[in-house]
DNA sequence: CCTGGATTGATGCAATTGCATCTATCTAGA
DNA sequence: TCTAGATAGATGCAATTGCATCAATCCAGG
């Protein structure tokens, strides 16, 4: 049904690197975390996310959509931020299903601590290995890679 | 000790991009796969690397080499890609504590099959998606990140 | 030849993930 | 108003991952 033939040379190449590459510099990130003492990326995913949604938090499903986690881990992560004191949860008024999550103090600043190394690390692995006209064009290429 | 201050915008867009189209792009290889009713993707990366070395066989630390997977994560992969005969571990003349790791017909032929689902995800995702020489900046640019 | 340290691979146990399914609520249409 | 189906989120259970550690070699220096 969906057969384009044998991928080409250059899409395997392509693909290959995309592949090894992300693996290891999430490794590397992770590792830096880890060393710092700090929860893994997964946390600063969805802490980003509640910070920049501000006061007003947002639905799970909304941080599904936004972070691409699954629905069953998304609940999980969530109850264990909730027990670390990271998010509330609250009651969402016209919903009766759903709750609103919203990053704590102690959430914003574990944030805070997060992108300190986390930033630092996205310096030394991207920042400082392209030029910034290369990031760009690393970003455009790989923007065209986007939502299948 | 190894900071470089805040990453660039044009470096924190790129690493983004980089997480979030590399999640996306193994989940739909993923999916295809098991769709398909075959193993998910490490199997086939082990597989790859084993068909590669021939008759000879690998070392369970050259793959680990290869594949950049953790040593609990090989030998336990190892274990249950043995279970359904898709390879078998020899024992090293020189080395008694290892093994040598030769891939078999059925995994040949698995691999096969995987490989006519995986490539046909690679053409879609990422070899229609860019034009040959787009691929070509693309690898460059990664390959531009690797090994930190 | 011996010994301390390094290397290779396996494994017990806890944490996380994936799958399937469940409950509760909401919504649209008869 | 009632009901079938959709949506939001949680959860039991099995599989996988991560961590720490172990046993069995191997190897280099004395």
């Amino acid at each position: 049904m969906n057969d384009k033939t044998v991928p080409s040379p250059a899409a395997i190449k392509a693909w290959a690197r995309l592949m090894r590459v992300s693996r290891q510099l999430v490794e590397k990130a992770e590792e830096a975390l880890k060393t710092a003492g700090l929860p893994p990326l997964a946390w600063y995913d969805v802490l980003h996310e509640l910070a920049e949604a501000g006061e007003g938090g947002l639905r799970p499903f909304q941080l599904i959509e936004r972070t691409l986690f699954a629905q069953y881990n998304i609940s999980r992560l969530l109850a264990r931020l909730e027990t670390d004191g990271l998010v509330e949860k609250l009651p969402v008024a016209d919903d009766g299903r759903g709750q609103t999550i919203r990053i704590s103090a102690k959430g914003r600043e574990t944030r805070r601590r997060m992108w300190a190394v986390y930033g630092s690390s996205i310096t030394q692995l991207v920042g400082a290995k392209l030029a910034p006209d290369e990031l760009a064009m690393l970003s455009a290429l790989l923007g065209r890679l986007r939502h299948p």
